[in-house]
DNA sequence: GAAACCTTGACACGACCGTGGTAAGGTTCC
DNA sequence: GGAACCTTACCACGGTCGTGTCAAGGTTTC
């Protein structure tokens, strides 16, 4: 067969089990079940499981992210509606580096991200 | 004078003094400052702010998913790597016209364009 | 020169997020 | 028929979000 349970999906993926089951319950990958109620990821749900993750580490965002991101192209209103408040932005040229707010965003992470890069990635539960 | 400090601000807008700051330390309005660092909201930053409450609170959207929404048009790498992720999510036809979607994902590519052709080269990525 | 604003900084708190664990029960495999 | 997996449903924990409040100090106005 083509399909991974559960736990294969998640060794190969560099997930655990039961985030596999939060990113479904956010809406972002459903795999199929069988019929017993198993979950079954194909190739393209592996795939896309490992890109999530380097979505979310390489950029620094959350899943609630992604999923509003998805929110925004399936919902056209929304997304017109957020938009609309972007454009009365007011344009600043080339007045102040905009990566102020930005650095404030991520800063809030950086702190764990520091601290998780200087411990060693062990088993924390026992 | 065209402008309103804090607390005046906050009464046209609904919003608490408090929030106005929250909301500026998002990087979503920040007011310009008098002489002795006072904020002051003009005419566009009070509007701005009303059609922020309306946008939060009719989508029921935060204001992290609007600083992430920022963060999409001012990062087009990051554009580029979500949009990705979505291009290889598999389609449910039913649940979305496909003259509609399309119009969309036009839509969605040519301000995607745009914007990459209207903002400097400064994507250096960390 | 005092009242009434403004500033930043901190403590607090409920709600949710990301994540792990565990329990009670069904399925698959040998 | 038991081991090893799967399911859902909870509890727990630290972190962040949205928000209020308070303190210590500067500014504006009369």
């Amino acid at each position: 067969m083509d399909a991974l349970t559960i736990q294969e999906a998640a060794q190969t993926t560099d997930w655990s089990p039961r985030m596999l089951r939060y990113i479904e319950r956010a809406g972002l990958i459903e795999p199929r079940r069988s019929q017993a109620g198993y979950r079954l990821y194909g190739p393209g749900e592996l795939q896309r499981l490992r890109t999530l993750r380097e979505l979310t580490t390489r950029y620094d965002i959350g899943l609630g992210e992604i999923g509003f991101a998805m929110r925004l192209r399936r919902d056209a209103e929304l997304a017109g509606a957020v938009d609309a408040w972007f454009e009365a932005q007011p344009r600043r040229p080339e007045e102040v580096p905009p990566a102020e707010w930005l650095r404030w965003e991520q800063d809030k992470h950086s702190k764990l991200l520091a601290l998780a890069a200087a411990a060693p990635p062990a088993t924390s539960h026992a």
